[in-house]
DNA sequence: GTAATTTTATATGTATAACATAATACAAAA
DNA sequence: TTTTGTATTATGTTATACATATAAAATTAC
């Protein structure tokens, strides 16, 4: 290659598609244009583009796509409140996300379970603390029982808790983290037969006692024992590793 | 409305689009593909399912725009690793986001840097704390100097905690989430001027040391109380709203 | 015979035109 | 007034043609 090339960068690559969605991104920034505003018709941007409708509709179909606009026949195109829960789930449907990812989203779980203590002895209320007995009572009932309900009642356990954080966002992400926590708990992490707690097992019923007196501190340490084994096949895997 | 449709359900109402799209996730799962792999062509697609090859496109254009495949001329396309942050990121770059989804994520930033703790002591190393020791030093220098030296360093010293928790997607989460808890912390919530610290206020310095002592107890209470007037402020707004 | 170059074939990208469909508004009928 | 029919309209779908980039084949240069 020769010299002085350094001050040339390559010109940008960009289909007409791109050119006229980061336009439109522009035109909703320049128009204020919030929820609910309609946006013209795809004719009518193809026209003021100066590009073919085929072009605009392209544009507008990515919009679509990661819900920013929803269209509707005669009523055109209307602006949306973009669910950024749903892409994610999108994505993670095609079942292409590579190990590394995957082991990523599991620590993620574990660290929302972990990080969520404080909203949710903030927020928390006794109704709340008497429907998380009710799913404790269930669990102590079917200890017994197959795992398949050892399982539900885990996710209800864990589940009222981020709803009891009181943060929407937080439990649809959950919700959808779930998933991909089990599969990475059965198919990828070293096996943990028979794992030896460093310390002592904490029982859900405990930690419902622990929320109960509102100990925190005490709730906290249990939390972090009760989900030893998770974080030790997690911190294993990254010995394996290196 | 008249009675007995008790029993009658709405008929399903998907495009053709949809179908297209359904069907093609099929056939990914029935022949197992997997990232790199390529799949027919466009046309190939519409003649096998009887449909244009607009509406295949657009139903290919869907899986593009979550980043699923990519698509190159002449060579046709291939199955990609999905970017499951990148998603993310395009919804909220429109700004379209309610009040309640925006105090969400800034909640979840919170709950993200008190969550990892754990990982971030499993693998922290000497080389990490030395340039985290750096960026301490350079903010402790630089005190006296414009805010926007110190939100800078400020951005850095977090942003160097997660990078040490060794999680890249949390780290890309977190990324992303700053703008947004920026946003929020500038106005949506409530001003905390002179914010009064319920014990002691607890400097970088301070869990810089914590880190280096190996004392996670004291760390994880001390980055509480580091955060102690954000999580006022999101939970102050909450009793407002009550 | 290998490397550099040109040509060719091809799948996606873009344009145009036409028709289908569903939702809305409005008129007509009851 | 309520229901039913009808016209309108913006998106949804089809068809066809051409543009463009590029991988691969063919050619030339050495």
């Amino acid at each position: 290659m020769s010299s002085k090339l350094n001050s040339i960068e390559p010109l940008e690559n960009l289909s007409l598609v791109d050119k006229v969605e980061n336009r439109l991104k522009e035109y909703f920034k320049e128009n204020n244009l919030k929820i609910g505003d309609s946006i013209p018709k795809e004719l009518e941007f193809a026209e003021a583009l100066g590009v073919s409708r085929t072009v605009v509709r392209e544009a507008l179909l990515r919009l679509r796509t990661i819900g920013v606009i929803e269209s509707k026949k005669r009523k055109g195109m209307v602006l949306t409140q973009p669910d950024i829960v749903q892409n994610f789930e999108k994505a993670i449907e095609y079942n292409l996300l590579e190990d590394q990812t995957l082991t990523d989203i599991f620590e993620l779980r574990l660290i929302l379970e972990m990080g969520m203590v404080d909203l949710l002895f903030a927020r928390k209320t006794d109704k709340d603390l008497k429907e998380l007995e009710d799913i404790v009572n269930r669990m102590e009932k079917n200890n017994s029982e197959s795992t398949i309900f050892m399982l539900e009642n885990e996710v209800a356990f864990h589940g009222k808790l981020y709803s009891m954080s009181g943060n929407k966002t937080l439990q649809r992400f959950q919700n959808l983290l779930l998933p991909v926590f089990q599969y990475v708990h059965e198919h990828i992490l070293p096996e943990a037969k028979a794992y030896k707690y460093s310390k002592k097992f904490i029982t859900h019923r405990e930690l419902l006692n622990f929320l109960k007196n509102d100990d925190i501190e005490a709730f906290k340490n249990g939390l972090e024992l009760h989900l030893e084994p998770h974080f030790d096949r997690a911190l294993a895997l990254n010995k394996v590793k290196a």
